[in-house]
RNA sequence: GGCCGGAUGGUAGAGUGGUUAUACACUUGAUUGCAAAUCAAUGAAUCUCGGUUCGAUUCCGGGUCCGGCCUCCA
């Protein structure tokens, strides 16, 4: 069974197939480092970190690239502001974003290379393109790519250049020939960052790190490009316009985007100002349970983001790290893993339908449970393995069943002792036939946030 | 204005040319000292108007509404 991905620039499924197998070349675009990510970023991240995990579980061996934008307007202007140096800006941001990944289980990248790393490489693109005639400097210093040059230009977005020019909402700009035309090299002022080139002291424009740093990566031909669905255009349209130009041949081999994060429906983003930071939520909702809420959703379609659908994803999970609870893993049999390993795989195949595969997880906590309330101890140790290692791949139920469900909002003061003393407390008392005492122990605990479960097992507890 | 995507039960969210997942919430039963958890059963939806078809939620066309891109954005 082939795995079939959504392509954005033939706008269906198609199957899957590396151009080396098995190896395949993967470059996502990152972000630019000048604040805290947002829930937005946490998307692309955790969507393609399950994009890779999925295609390594699969057999491929995947290079997956994804850059650091760490020299541009906003960093300069925000570096400004603070009054620090871009580099001394952009490397605090860079923690931080490894600490939010960390925190949300993302696996790194195998390389996350740095605009500033490859101004050398960038420069010799440009000076490729202005050799080749797509690109020329104007007056000012600036380089431009010409891009009435590139017959195929729209061909990602599927825009038209007279419906791009009629639009009227480019820049006028009197050093390029078209205003159409993008900006390869800036000319930088002299108290900004800047870099030597032939064309003078300056920095390289945005979409020219991408081309530049994906070759030097990976190579001239991907495999996949991804990131914001906000990129097809004109980012990614312009990369596509570098690349091949440059090298005259395909760039990539399928596009993928993935779609927004909203709040009331509205795409959340920095310039509208409504974004939510991943350490803001992390205040107020476990980690896994805002991986969960971001994998809930078909990685193409939007996302909402509200309290209530974070609450759910925190009940859904409950219930799979409640099948959990109390049970002794056992290996699991060749045909088990068979069975259920097929379901999953059809899920992640299908344009890593991340909701279907939830779907199977689920139908497997139902047979977990079944063979729990059966006391089948054989059954449900290898059923609760395999649930285990399915949920795994997605970067889920790594914790032990206990320590999520005792993670709580709630504001409590007790301790786990107090917590267990009040329990043995209460274990007496129902010995002592003592009902009333215990129901009122029972009561003290759950005003404090903690449920009471009395399972075969003997007593548990977690937080509400 | 140009281009693109979407509309599924109370909520979230998949698939499917015929019998529609899954989760949360609701109802009933079993279980429990009573609960909780769990199991079982039940209820509950495919925006609208046409077309193709024996049959459309699914395919095609029109409409309505929502969102995105066209300017920095994940």
């Amino acid at each position: 069974m082939a795995i079939q991905i959504y392509n954005s620039q033939s706008k269906q499924k198609e199957v899957f197939k590396p151009i080396h197998a098995p190896k395949v070349g993967m470059y996502v675009c990152g972000i630019t480092v000048y604040d805290y990510c947002h829930i937005g970023h946490a998307r692309v991240m955790v969507c393609f970190d399950v994009i890779v995990r999925h295609l390594r579980a699969r057999g491929y061996d995947v290079n997956y690239v994804r850059n650091i934008t760490d020299i541009d307007d906003k960093i300069i202007a925000r570096a400004i502001e603070n009054g620090e140096s871009t580099q001394a800006l952009t490397e605090r941001f860079i923690k931080a974003m490894h600490e939010d990944e960390d925190a949300l289980q993302v696996l790194r990248p195998n390389v996350e290379p740095k605009a500033t790393d490859y101004i050398h490489q960038i420069t010799d693109m440009v000076q490729t393109l202005v050799e080749k005639g797509y690109a020329y400097p104007a007056a000012n210093g600036d380089v431009y790519f010409r891009v009435e040059k590139f017959a195929d230009y729209g061909k990602l977005s599927g825009k038209k250049i007279e419906d791009l020019q009629s639009g009227a909402r480019v820049d006028v700009n009197e050093q390029k020939e078209s205003p159409l035309d993008f900006v390869l090299w800036k000319a930088s002022k002299p108290s900004e960052p800047h870099w030597h080139s032939p064309w003078g002291e300056g920095r390289p424009g945005w979409h020219i790190e991408c081309s530049a740093m994906s070759k030097h990566t990976i190579g001239e031909h991907l495999d996949i490009h991804g990131g914001g669905h906000d990129l097809q255009f004109p980012h990614h349209e312009n990369e596509i316009a570098q690349s091949e130009c440059a090298h005259g041949h395909t760039y990539v081999n399928t596009w993928m985007h993935v779609g927004f994060v909203n709040v009331d429906n509205e795409k959340m983003s920095k310039s509208l100002g409504n974004f939510f930071t991943i350490r803001d939520v992390l205040k107020k909702y476990p980690a896994e349970v805002i991986r969960f809420f971001l994998l809930s959703s078909h990685y193409r379609n939007p996302l909402n983001y509200t309290t209530e659908n974070l609450d759910n994803a925190r009940a859904a999970l409950r219930r799979l790290y409640g099948a959990l609870e109390g049970v002794q893993q056992l290996p699991p049999s060749a045909s088990l893993v068979a069975q259920w390993t097929d379901a999953y795989n059809a899920a992640m195949d299908d344009d890593f339908n991340t909701p279907q595969a939830f779907a199977v997880l689920f139908d497997l906590v139902t047979e977990l449970n079944k063979a729990k309330a059966a006391k089948d101890v054989n059954s449900m140790g290898q059923l609760a393995q395999l649930l285990v290692s399915l949920a795994n791949q997605l970067g889920l139920l790594t914790s032990e069943p206990s320590t999520f469900l005792q993670l709580g909002s709630g504001s409590s003061d007790l301790s786990e002792a107090d917590i267990q003393a009040k329990i043995d407390a209460r274990i007496a008392a129902k010995q002592a036939k003592d009902f009333a005492r215990a129901d009122a122990i029972r009561n003290e605990l759950k005003d404090e946030g903690i449920e009471i479960l009395d399972t075969p097992q003997g007593t548990t507890w977690r937080r509400v």
